[in-house]
DNA sequence: GCGTGATGTAAACGACTGTTCACTTTGTCA
DNA sequence: TGACAAAGTGAACAGTCGTTTACATCACGC
């Protein structure tokens, strides 16, 4: 299914996702977007759409798969970097707002579609993301006393931390870009956040 | 401008902004929503449309009105019922998820078009929830530690607290209606979420 | 070099879109 | 009762939409 060979034509079909992408940063939802349009800002007739996919439905996915990519190869570049052991809150934070601003077109398409029109890809993102939060959940049971923790606790907080950074994210996104002061008060709000859940960790009692 | 006299009239610029919202929960967003179709189901010719709103984005912004009137209701309810004493947290948190499946169509609207394709509707949803955010916090700040917090801090606990409420949100929305179980587990993660919060404010140093 | 499959083109289709204008119906208030 | 404004109608417009079908071009392996 994935299964592609190389050439020209995969140029143009990179080129759909990202004229798709930019479309989406700009403001549009997906389920808005025209086929004509977008094969029209690549430089193509419309009919050469389906050389490259069946459908828009198809592009979609074909971008959350890319999306969700750059996700866990975030979270996996995070895992083998090795801690520093002092502000260790703070350094990821500020690590992750760089890396979302580095990949803006792709987690403005998550941020935007994980709630949006096309039941596939809400879907897709929203698995894609429980499976971020059941890998970070099984991270944080490594640490000294989380490590104690039953499952669902570890679930429990995993999605706080999920949640809180997801609103880091939406701020980021919606910063104007490039402003040093913008980024450091969600850098400080976002750390603090964090900072306070894990202020409860040893208090925690399962009931 | 919001100034309007009752009649006939009245009744299907109602049903228009139903239809349209029907059309949300149902799975579109809105800038994919068609003036033909709204009409349609409402049972009036297209150019009827225009006798009650000047266009689709009007229409748009009056959702956004109505759907953050239904949340300011909430928590004006919530703050003249007297509280319980014990288990506070976990009557509020399934007061609110009553509440919301109680008026599933406008949290189904104001979740979809939080980042959804029209920035007017985005703009106007996320300084609803700013505004919603700034009571939380003043709110916070009459309890018996939290009345010693900076202005900042409250801030940053209010949101962390609507980040988790907003996520609860989002699963009771996508949970089958009228299921007890996942009423149930929904209530009991997000109350743990809470409890783990509040259990860190003790503890708490600004800096 | 030739053929073959991948990629792109051109024309055309029927359906649907938002919006205009002039007109008719309806309800209300003087 | 009759006037007037609000609400709804109907036809028509210029565009845009997704998709089909048949044809042209390109690149690469034999």
């Amino acid at each position: 299914m994935t299964a592609r060979r190389a050439g020209r034509g995969e140029t143009t079909r990179k080129a759909l996702m990202d004229a798709a992408l930019r479309q989406i940063a700009r403001g549009r939802s997906f389920d808005a977007l025209s086929l004509r349009k977008l094969t029209q800002s690549v430089g193509i007739v419309p009919t050469a759409f389906y050389r490259h996919f069946e459908s828009m439905e198809a592009l979609g996915l074909a971008l959350v798969d890319e999306s969700l990519r750059t996700l866990r190869r975030m979270m996996r570049e995070a895992r083998e970097q090795p801690v520093p052991h002092e502000q260790v809150i703070r350094s990821s934070v500020s690590t992750y707002v760089r890396y979302v601003q580095a990949n803006r077109l792709h987690f403005h398409f998550i941020m935007r579609e994980r709630f949006g029109g096309v039941a596939t890809l809400r879907h897709g993102i929203h698995n894609g993301i429980q499976l971020f939060v059941s890998e970070l959940a099984t991270d944080l049971g490594r640490f000294p006393v989380l490590d104690r923790w039953s499952a669902p606790d570890l679930r429990m907080i995993a999605g706080l931390i999920v949640a809180a950074v997801t609103e880091a994210t939406d701020l980021i996104l919606n910063a104007p870009e490039d402003d040093p002061d913008a980024d450091a008060e969600i850098i400080n709000t976002t750390t603090r956040q964090l900072r306070l859940i894990l202020l409860a960790v040893p208090q925690w009692r399962s009931q």
